[in-house]
DNA sequence: ACCGATAGATGTAGAATGCATCTATCCGGT
DNA sequence: ACCGGATAGATGCATTCTACATCTATCGGT
């Protein structure tokens, strides 16, 4: 099963989904620079395919709609926008975002207080 | 893909690891009465098989150890603590839970910027 | 003509997840 | 004595995800 030590950069749907939606919403955009928006947000390690294959599925849902453009340099992109949907699904997954926060905070929090509680009690 | 609005209470071994690290900080335990603070938590959607495979898991690995031990009510139980190794799994998940949290609550915070700028536009 | 950066997409092995299902024990009620 | 419900743990399996490599293509510079 490897339980192993992920988390240490690695961007799961969880947070793809919300992420890319707040983008978005901060206006549109294309892949390439989503990834690398996404990446200076501190996840390192988000990787180009899932990236795109999201993309493609949210508009599939009718989260995002997009078309191809032209670029002055480089490639054509496929340019990204929000949706009146996307939108309200932002929402959504921000609340959900909320939610998760709260559970960080508190498990961080009783973290800290048994940490603290040990360190006093080892110090008479 | 189906981008699917989840992430409503559904554990991943994302905080899978670091829940049950916590919880068998603060004392020993067994799964059961794991799911039951998991679920306590605020993850509510947390389900059994998952938890209890992980827990073999985690003993795979050494993080944490167990046997069975008689209830004077009921099935017997599996009685889990943490090793040594189990501690220090649990400072390294915490540390990278610390650096999940810092990403949410600047994502959080920015879409609440977003969010009161476009409602003090959009009030003249 | 060739290389590197940019841009997007796909294929696939292996891992994880969600869900149902199974076993077993104890306790209270009938 | 038997049944049902709560407790406790575990497994099977189809579906889904993830990570990683790979592929195509365009443009600018040399």
């Amino acid at each position: 099963m490897s339980t192993n030590g992920d988390s240490n950069g690695t961007l799961p749907r969880h947070y793809l989904k919300p992420c890319l939606l707040l983008l978005l919403a901060e206006g549109p955009s294309h892949g390439y620079e989503l990834l690398e928006q996404v990446r200076r947000m501190g996840i390192k390690g988000a990787e180009p395919g899932g990236l795109y294959r999201y993309l493609r599925a949210m508009e599939k849902e009718e989260m995002v709609s997009s078309w191809w453009e032209p670029s002055q340099a480089g490639p054509a992109r496929r340019t990204y926008v929000l949706t009146e949907h996307g939108r309200k699904g932002l929402n959504e997954s921000v609340q959900s975002l909320r939610d998760v926060r709260e559970i960080l905070v508190s498990l961080l929090d009783r973290y800290d207080t048994l940490h603290n509680r040990a360190a006093s009690s080892s110090r008479p």
